[in-house]
Parts: C-alpha cells; structure tokens; sequence
DNA sequence: TGCATATTACACACCC
DNA sequence: GGGTGTGTAATATGCA
C-alpha cells in the first residue's frame, strides 16, 4: 500500500516534489475521501442510536452525557467537579 | 437492531421512564460507544495516509486543503439544485 | 444581484413579490449583515473575558459553566441533575 | 477594566486558585452575562428584520440564504490569498 | 495556535 | 395556528 511503484520512479521524492505526480495524488485523495465517507456513515448511525433511544423515552442530552462522562477518567471527572463546586461557592450559589 | 424485544416491556414508554431500565440504557450506551470506537478508528485510519503522503514527499496541509476543497466544491454543486428550487418557489413557481 | 430595477412599483406586496424589488432586499441584507457583524464582534468580546479569566488562573471551562446553569432555570437545571442521577444509577455508574 | 485590583491580592495567581476569589469570578461572570445578553438582543434584531421582510411580502428563507452565500463567497474570496500560499509554500516557493 | 470534533441552539416544515 | 421533529449552522472543547 505503501510502495506500489513498479516501473521508474514517478516522485523522485526529493523536497517538496516539483514534478508532483498527480496520479499519486488522486490516490491519496481518494483513500481520505473513502475513509471520511465511512467516518461520517457511522456518524449517521450514532444519530439513529440517539433516535432510537429518544423513540423509547429517554431523554437523548442525557444519555449523550452519560457517555462522555465515561470517556472522561475518573480523576478527570471528579476534578472538574470540584473545580466547580470551588467557584459555584465562591459566588454564592447553590 | 431496532426492535430487539422479545418479551415484555421493560419500560412502560411512560413520560420520562420513571422507573429506568438500565439494561436498555447500556444497551444504547454500548452501541454507541462501540460506532463511536469504529468513528475513532477511522480517524486514526485518515491521519495514517497523511502520514503516508508525507513520507511520500508531499504537503499534507495541501492535500487536506485539496479534499477540503473538493468537498466544498460537491456541496455546492449539490446546492445549485435546491438553490434553484428555493428560489423558484419563492417568486411563485411550482 | 438579480434585477435593480429603478422604476415601477418597487413592491406591490401582493404574493411573493413577483418583481422584486432589489434596492429593498439590498436594505434588508444591509441591515442583517450589520447586525450580524455586531453579534461576531460580541461573540469575540465574550472570548476575551474568557482569555483574561484564565491569565488570572481560572479555569475557563468551569466559568463557562457556571454562566451555562446561572442561565438554566433552577428547576431545570435541577431536572437534569436528577436525570443524569437516575440514569447513572440505573447503568452501576459511580 | 482588566485590572480593578485595588489593594492586596485576592488570588495569588498559582496553580488553580485554590483560594478562590468569589469577588473576581463574579466580575468574569457579571461581564460575560451582560455581553451574552447584548449579544441575545441582537439576535431579537436580526429575526425582527426578517420578520419585516416577511411582511414586506418577501420570502425569509430565501433572504437568509442570500446572506449566507454572501458570506460564504466573502470567505471563499479571502481564502483565495490563503489558499495560493499554501500552494506556494507546498512548491517550495517563498 | 489552528484544526477537527462534539454539543448546542435555531429555523424551517409538517402535522395536529 | 401552535407544537414537534428534523436538519442545519454556530459555538466550544480537545488535540496535535
């Protein structure tokens, strides 16, 4: 995937490749363009995730939430928290 | 994958799901998670042939710029038509 | 853009404005954009408070917050806590 | 307006505040809700100039999309120096 | 510091 | 004509 040249080299990959081979590029392009295609696919299917879940009577923000206060370590989440609680008090609120 | 029950409601679909399932909650909470893996891992996918490109002696700010641009490119294209369709119906047309 | 006609009636108000009267939408986009722009310029404002907040050692996120549930109802705001309790709960969530 | 301080230093400046001056974050706070609201009532503007046009017997969604291209095209114009640096650079020129 | 992602808010369209 | 759902645009945060 890396090396497919089988004749003479069409890149002499010196600098910043002055003779730019565009075939090259349009190979490069187009790996991204796939990938991204699939990328946003899946970002679709997340969507119907939360669709779903909303369509059985959850609240979606929350489950949204729920998610990426998992992602977050445990430290990370508790340091925020207090952080929060810090300034919330500073100013007096509840 | 959208209608998975088999037996009795777990949740009765009741305002805001007072009493909870969590098992239908990790439910959601796993799917997403796992299309939000497979999102990630794409990523990574689309920054290895950047990274590729650049061993391959070229621009990789370029190349992201020249399928930045061929995205707009599409999406404008693709606009024309609902441009078109805006526009006529506002002046009346069918 | 589309047709600045100088003369005939400018906008009969009848309909979609068949001949449509390009100085007024001229005005009209005039005005928006002015408008908007003040609103971007606002917007930057809000992020200079926030860059001088964290040169004075606060953390930028947390402030942000807290402007985000001073603006919440307290019912609300409280709403979505027990949301989140709930479903944390219902998943073993710590 | 960056430096009200008057005698001595309420926070020392190090690591997070950990004593946190409640006075200070409320300053923060105080200006970003103040602008927040300026910038809300800005907004009240924009829609009432739509509301306006509307009633002027034109269309709103086509007036919103007028500003929209505008502004894109305003971007895109700008982005043409950006973009012919990039190339330059990328070909190695100065 | 800029870029890419993730969340939130808004506006339009449809349905009741 | 009001409310909801959906899709899109602005905004914010995290990362490289």
């Amino acid at each position: 995937m890396a090396k497919p040249s089988k004749k003479l080299a069409e890149e002499p990959g010196i600098g910043h490749n002055s003779q730019v081979s565009g075939t090259r590029i349009k190979s490069f392009v187009g790996k991204i363009e796939r990938l991204e295609e699939q990328k946003h696919s899946i970002g679709l299917d997340i969507k119907d995730v939360y669709t779903e879940a909303k369509s059985a009577g959850f609240d979606a923000p929350t489950i949204r939430k729920l998610v990426s206060e998992r992602k977050k370590s445990a430290e990370k989440r508790q340091e925020q928290y207090s952080l929060f609680e810090l300034y919330s008090a500073a100013i007096g609120m509840a």
